[in-house]
DNA sequence: GTCCATGCAAACCTTTTGCACTATA
DNA sequence: TATAGTGCAAAAGGTTTGCATGGAC
């Protein structure tokens, strides 16, 4: 962890957060930023839990929730969820800021892409209905190309077409 | 419930699948496949149970979550997940096939669209990762029309534009 | 010295499961 | 009558909260 300077720089900005709230900049804060801000992947409560006592850090699950919350209140960080029981938690710097998600049911990678038409149809849809975007998800579940190289196929279930056959 | 025949020719093409896969078609199967049915609502799992009391049966929420599990894997019920720490399940009957929603962060009320745009991008996406496509999920959160008339408005919080300030 | 954070355990909430009993086919 | 479903209550699993202690500023 904190290997980088760029890590180093994301975890200031998060510093900086704090101060501005008025919220102490605690240790403990430090390491689950420090966590987060070095991964590129999507991490679980747990993912976090296990990266830490790698490195020799105990620290509580409340309070791991807690910094997380601060993290999401702060934009640093986003929170997902790909219908798997529990959050995912990304940092949003040296990254594409908007983003989607291309997720594999099997092997559970996830990828990221970003297409500009996306806004486009928000733009669209939310004019038509006098609606207000605030924010937007769009995720695509599937196999991955390892999966598939693999072999792995999700088996099909239930009535291919119900609403033709009443 | 059961009001139109509509509804009752669901009913019967759920008790076909379940004749189809060696099931008891019981009376709580019936109840419960007739409130998701008779409902253009996405229903939480106590707006069921709810409406249930309404026409005086009380059936366990076990066998509503059975019963829902089973209705899933039929494909004539969905399975939505907004971020409200519950499921909500709308059929799939006499509406748009594939849609995708639009949900109120203020009332949670949830609209539906369609953009044939939106596979469009599935396609191109998928096709440059080398990803197999199974299903996709698109939602826009925002305000709806009604809460911008009534004055609420979400209070943005955090970081701006933190990637800019490193 | 004043707040607020931390850690632990208990509480929470939705969903799942075990088991004795009942209903379907 | 055999097999599977139902209802209840307990368990499960992720997340939140209360409270006494400890740390930031």
């Amino acid at each position: 962890m904190s290997a980088t300077t760029e890590t180093d720089a994301y975890i200031r900005l998060f510093s900086r957060y704090l101060r501005e709230q008025g919220l102490p900049v605690t240790h403990q804060r430090e390491v689950v930023a420090d966590v987060v801000f070095s991964s590129v992947e999507h991490l679980s409560v747990d993912d976090i839990e296990r990266e830490m006592r790698a490195v020799g850090e105990r620290i509580g699950k409340a309070t791991i929730y807690r910094t997380l919350d601060l993290l999401v209140k702060s934009n640093l960080v986003a929170e997902n969820d790909f219908g798997e029981g529990f959050k995912r938690y990304e940092h949003r710097l040296s990254r594409e800021p908007l983003h989607e998600h291309l997720i594999c049911l099997h092997c559970g990678t996830v990828a990221e892409f970003h297409d500009s038409a996306v806004h486009q149809i928000e733009a669209l849809v939310t004019a038509q209905h006098g609606f207000r975007p605030i924010r937007h998800k769009l995720e695509i579940y599937g196999l991955c190309r390892e999966c598939q190289s693999a072999g792995v196929s999700l088996p099909r279930e239930g009535l291919i077409c119900p609403i033709d056959s009443v």
